[in-house]
DNA sequence: GAGTGGTCTAGACCACGGC
DNA sequence: CCGTGGTCTAGACCACTCA
């Protein structure tokens, strides 16, 4: 049926096909006449019921299923989610203390580790103190509850570094660095949203451009070195921010 | 031809062959084969060139085109984004005088206003005061160099909106409330990122459940009446914020 | 007007996983 | 095992837009 007759779509063929379906689609789910927790029809049953193919019928369900209303498995069929599945959400630190709570209970696996490398500070990003010659670099993964929900590529610099590592296998370079808090003397952060690169797509089990939530933090000592740079990454359903207005 | 042959799939047929097709391409980009700024082949060639059906050539190309690479015209072609576009990025306010000032220089557009409404805060949210037995509401965007970033869905007391009806015809409600700051004894926001729902994927101009920076602020009188209750969602690549860790 | 990307069809084969 | 969703093919028509 290749011209846009009336066979059983839904509207008049104004607006396009897979667009029309889905809406179709989300109504039927927020209604109720695909219940919650069941198996919605079989492709091949869309396909009859709707008169289209199986590439416009996926081109819709595709869309449902990015919004996290279906959930697809290869032989149980499709079916309705219960809830847009709702993850914990850890509060980001607005605070050196805030952060330092943070990493005190959160598990950690570290990826890698390096001498001598230099923090990447992105292209015409403000001042963030003076370098040092090097940095030691540690890669971490967080997790909570065997799903990981966080990247941090670390740097800190290198003569501190003795000082902190024993205490870096455990705890959180945040934790390390406050043993001694007269080290710091300039401590912020800089949050935004940014597409996930191959190394957030691939640790974090993403695909390639997911918004993932990125805060960039670093500190300095008292001679306006730089001590502290931290890339952190976070898929963003996890986390929220809470913050008085009147200071 | 049907089966995974080696034709000129750039590696032997074990992986899918759209997700080859689209590191093939991605790394086009990144080594200069496939020049800045410059037209790519034509979807008709690279079907030819890969010996792959229209489908997948699409689907290798959606990706690109998701993650930012890749821009689609009509006619013109499909071309390589010079960088992928770096929207300009508004500082989010992390206290009242920031949301004020935030206000004060923003293009804005009522697109509905209502009375007798009570402000939607979500199931579960924490407490925030007293709730008045009426609301105004207002429903504005945002814009920026005719671009729509920002929509909010703002409740005032509805016993207030007298005294600063005049002012909000010209300024943020932040503003317009502080024209008397004893008004304000407490002011609070919530940060997170959240799927666009169909009332923000309509006025902001994305595809439902694409995540969106989402500001929830209130705030209350001395008598911990909630004189202020706003819900306020960015494009997430127009915003950004910093604050000082030391607090 | 012609070439391009966008959409859609009617099939096919495969891998996975519940029966 | 075998039904299911996932992938892919080889075509077709359309709307847009640039030369």
């Amino acid at each position: 049926m290749p011209s846009n007759s009336t066979a059983s779509a839904p509207q008049q063929g104004r607006d396009k096909l897979h667009l029309q379906l889905a809406r179709l689609f989300r109504s039927k789910v927020s209604t109720g006449a695909w219940p919650v927790g069941s198996a919605i029809p079989t492709v091949q049953e869309l396909e009859a019921l709707h008169g289209v193919s199986r590439t416009t019928v996926r081109m819709a369900l595709g869309a449902l299923v990015a919004e996290g209303l279906l959930l697809t498995r290869k032989r149980g069929g499709t079916r309705v989610i219960a809830a847009p599945y709702k993850p914990p959400s850890f509060l980001l630190p607005t605070s050196w203390k805030e952060l330092v709570a943070f990493g005190a209970h959160i598990g950690q696996i570290t990826l890698h580790t390096g001498r001598d490398c230099l923090p990447p500070i992105p292209e015409g990003f403000p001042d963030v103190g003076r370098m040092a010659p090097a940095y030691v670099h540690l890669l971490r993964v967080y997790d909570h509850d065997a799903a990981r929900f966080c990247l941090s590529q670390l740097y800190l610099e290198q003569e501190l570094f003795p000082e902190i590592e024993a205490q870096l296998e455990r705890s959180s370079l945040a934790v390390a660095l406050s043993s001694d808090p007269s080290r710091i003397a300039v401590a912020r952060q800089h949050l935004s949203v940014a597409p996930a690169d191959e190394l957030a797509a691939e640790h974090l089990g993403v695909a390639l451009g997911t918004p993932l939530m990125q805060a960039l933090r670093w500190a300095c000592n008292a001679d306006g070195l730089l001590i502290y740079w931290a890339r952190v990454r976070f898929l963003s359903e996890y986390v929220h921010m809470e913050m008085d207005l009147l200071k």
